[in-house]
DNA sequence: ACCTATTCATAATG
DNA sequence: TCATTATGAATAGGT
C-alpha cells in the first residue's frame, strides 16, 4: 500500500516531477515552520523562495520591505562606521524618537494582548485590567448597537420585500386569470405561487446585491 | 529521565528561558530545511531571522543581496516604475514607515480603549472583543498569581516573626525574673509583654525595609 | 490529492 | 549550552 520510506540524500533531485512534488511539500513545511518560529519566539522572520521556474514565494512575519530595511541597516551597522553625514544624523534623531514611541506603543499592545506581564506589579496589572474592561465594555456596546442597526435595516428591507411580494403576487394572479381566460394551462405538481421572489431560484445564483455593504453572518456566536 | 513530549500551542512562549531555548532549536531546524529545499529542488532561498533581542541570523542559497535584488525586481514589476532616488527612498521610507506603524499602533490602542469604534464593522468589533477578552484573561491570571505569591511571602514572614516573637518573649521573661530578683519593680497598669515586636511602636515609624519591594495595598478591590 | 511507514524535529528533562 | 529520549510532525514513496 503505502510508502516504504527511505531517507534521501540531500542533493538535487534529478527527476523533474519528483522535484516539483518535493518542492511543494517542503516549501509548505518550511513556511509553516518559519511562521511558527516568528510566533513562538517573538522573532521577525523573512523568507523568500524562488522556484526553479522563477516563481516567487514569500513569508514575512511583519512585512518583507520592513525586514529588508532592517537587514540592510543591520549589515550596515556591522560593516562599517562610515560617515553618517549631517542629513543622516538629523534623520536618525527624528527616527529615534519615533522608534521609541513605537516601542512603547507596541509594548502596550503586547501587554494588552496578555504578553510580557511579568514585569508589572499588582497595581499596574490592576490598572491594565481596568483599562481592558472599560475598552471591552465600549466594544460590546458599539457592537450591540451595530447589530441592532443591522437588524432594523434588515427588518425594513424585509418589510419592503413583503410589500413587493404582495404586489407581484397580485399581478401574477391577474396575469394567470388573463392567461386562463385565453388558453387553459396545467400546472405541475407542487408548484405554487406562494413565494414569487423564490420562484426563480433554480437559476445560476447571480449576486443580487440585495444586502447592504456590511455583510452579516449571523451564524457567528455574536453575543458570546 | 527524558522528556514526555507534548504538542505545544503555536503562540508566544511566555517563559523567557524556554523561549530562547526553543528559538535556538527551531532556528537551526528552520535553516537546515531552508538549505535542504534549495539543494533538493534547485530553488533560490533567502531567509533572515531577527531574534527578539535584535540579533540577525541569515541563510541565502546564493547571496542575500542577490536575493533581495531579485525580490525587488519581482515586486517592482507589480508596483510602479517611478524612481525617487535610492537614498531618499531609503531614509524617507524608513521614517515614513515608522510613522505609519506608530499611527497604526496608536489607533489600535485607542480602539482597545473603546474609542473610534464607529468605523469598524461587526466582524472587526468581534475580533477586537476577542482580543480584549483574551488579554484580560491573561492579566487576571498573572495578577492572581502575583497576589498569591505576595500572600505566601507575607505568610512566610509572619511565621518567622512569630518565632522570633516567641524567642524574645522567653528572653524577656528570663530578664524580668533576673531583674525582679535583683530589685523589685512596679509595672504600669495595662502594660504586658504580650507583643514584644509591637512594644516599640509609639516611636517615629522608621522604614524597616521589612516588606518586599512590591508594595501591596490590599485595601483595593483586588478580585473584582 | 490522499495515505502510511518511516525519518526527522523537538519539548521536556537532566 | 550540551546530551538524551519519548513523542509529535514532516515527508518519501506509493496509489
Amino acid at each position: 500500500m503505502a510508502g516504504k520510506r527511505e531517507r534521501i540524500a540531500i542533493r538535487r533531485i534529478e527527476n523533474l516531477a519528483a522535484r516539483q512534488v518535493t518542492f511543494s511539500k517542503r516549501r509548505r513545511g518550511l513556511f509553516k515552520k518559519a511562521e511558527e518560529l516568528s510566533i513562538l519566539c517573538d522573532a521577525e522572520v523573512g523568507l523568500a523562495v524562488f522556484s526553479a521556474t522563477g516563481k516567487l514565494f514569500q513569508f514575512a512575519s511583519s512585512s518583507m520591505n520592513q525586514i529588508i530595511d532592517r537587514y540592510n541597516s543591520h549589515s550596515k551597522i556591522l560593516q562599517r562606521a562610515d560617515e553618517p553625514s549631517q542629513l543622516d544624523l538629523h534623520e536618525d534623531s527624528n527616527c529615534a524618537r519615533l522608534r521609541e514611541e513605537l516601542a512603547e506603543a507596541s509594548l502596550w499592545l503586547r501587554q494588552m494582548r496578555g504578553e510580557e506581564l511579568q514585569s508589572l506589579n499588582i497595581q499596574q496589572l490592576q490598572a491594565l485590567e481596568k483599562r481592558l474592561e472599560s475598552g471591552l465594555s465600549s466594544v460590546l456596546k458599539t457592537k450591540s448597537q451595530k447589530i441592532l442597526d443591522e437588524i432594523s435595516g434588515l427588518e425594513r428591507k424585509r418589510t419592503q420585500l413583503i410589500e413587493e411580494n404582495s404586489r407581484l403576487k397580485e399581478q401574477v394572479s391577474k396575469m394567470e386569470m388573463q392567461v386562463a381566460a385565453d388558453s387553459p394551462v396545467v400546472y405541475e405538481e407542487g408548484q405554487s405561487s406562494e413565494s414569487v421572489t423564490n420562484a426563480s431560484y433554480p437559476r445560476p445564483p447571480l449576486d443580487t446585491e440585495d444586502s447592504s455593504d456590511t455583510s452579516l453572518r449571523l451564524g457567528l456566536p455574536l453575543f458570546t
